[in-house]
DNA sequence: CTAAATAGGACTAAAATGGTCCTCTTTTGA
DNA sequence: TCAAAAGAGGACCATTTTAGTCCTATTTAG
């Protein structure tokens, strides 16, 4: 668990294959063509991206989507904002609370520092290191297990 | 969004009381009292935190949990690992991939060294961390740069 | 033997998520 | 001028997850 919704996963793909194609802008359906999601799906990201200024849209035939800025300098962070709303590891660390165990509650600031490290983990990598995952792949190991990472089989 | 469930929350409040009473086994019932939470949701916790050995049990009258090793040797990471399964930022890169577009997914790589900087914040946050939240800020860094939290306002 | 605990699940209600669909507006070009 | 190709904006529903409760063993002290 701790992980990103589905939606937020498809948003990075559809975004991963905007970065591709510099500039030209792509309609929804190239899109949904592309990567295999589906078109609605699809769409319904785009509109979402657009609204966090993600992407810049252009409206009536010939029209689509492209990335507003370089995909350098779009952060996974920017991506989650978008399709998830803020980052915030607990509740009680979201804008106001509504915690009805303050006084009890000993704990509260180490989950914010906590909650600022993934941010800027998340804030660290660009949309287009999200691309070049092609890269020499270093293999970590996590929770005990290794993790590998290559196609299935 | 991007947060840890609810019950994860309250099972941190539930450690936290167990490391302020060092050593005596405190019953379920007993924690509920001082935390507030309700009794059925606190006893579902411990059980789950027994399983995963964060705390020890005993069981007949008299009997009760306390932390099974030291509040400073039990992380952020492993209180999730207890409540929620093992963290992964993606469904892909979690145990086995059922993901359909692999060919497609230029991604991946990169969230997964994501999920790693994000175990990182939660593996270096002990318990103990959690509960010194009003401590003198230990301001720990976390990739080159200094971490500063400051109280909500 | 009984009361006080934990162990282990089964179960349910509520909320979040994923996904689809419909209608409206904008733009291009025949 | 109008039809077709796009995006904009929501409404909506099905499914899954989550939170929370409850029931029935089992264990142990007194």
């Amino acid at each position: 668990m701790l992980r990103i919704s589905k939606l937020t996963d498809y948003g990075t793909v559809v975004l991963a294959h905007l970065a591709d194609l510099d500039d030209a802008p792509t309609s929804a359906s190239d899109v949904a063509a592309a990567t295999g999601v589906a078109l609605p799906t699809v769409s319904k990201l785009l509109k979402a991206l657009g609204k966090a200024g993600l992407v810049s849209s252009t409206r009536g035939s010939h029209g689509g989507y492209k990335l507003a800025r370089n995909a350098t300098k779009i952060s996974a962070a920017d991506v989650i904002d978008a399709l998830e709303g803020p980052v915030s590891i607990t509740e009680c660390s979201s804008n106001h609370s509504l915690c009805d165990f303050e006084s009890n509650c000993a704990v509260g600031g180490a989950w914010q520092r906590i909650n600022v490290a993934i941010r800027k983990a998340l804030t660290d990598v660009s949309l287009a290191d999200l691309l070049q995952s092609s890269r020499p792949s270093p293999r970590f190991s996590f929770a005990g297990a290794p993790i590998v990472v290559e196609p299935k089989a």
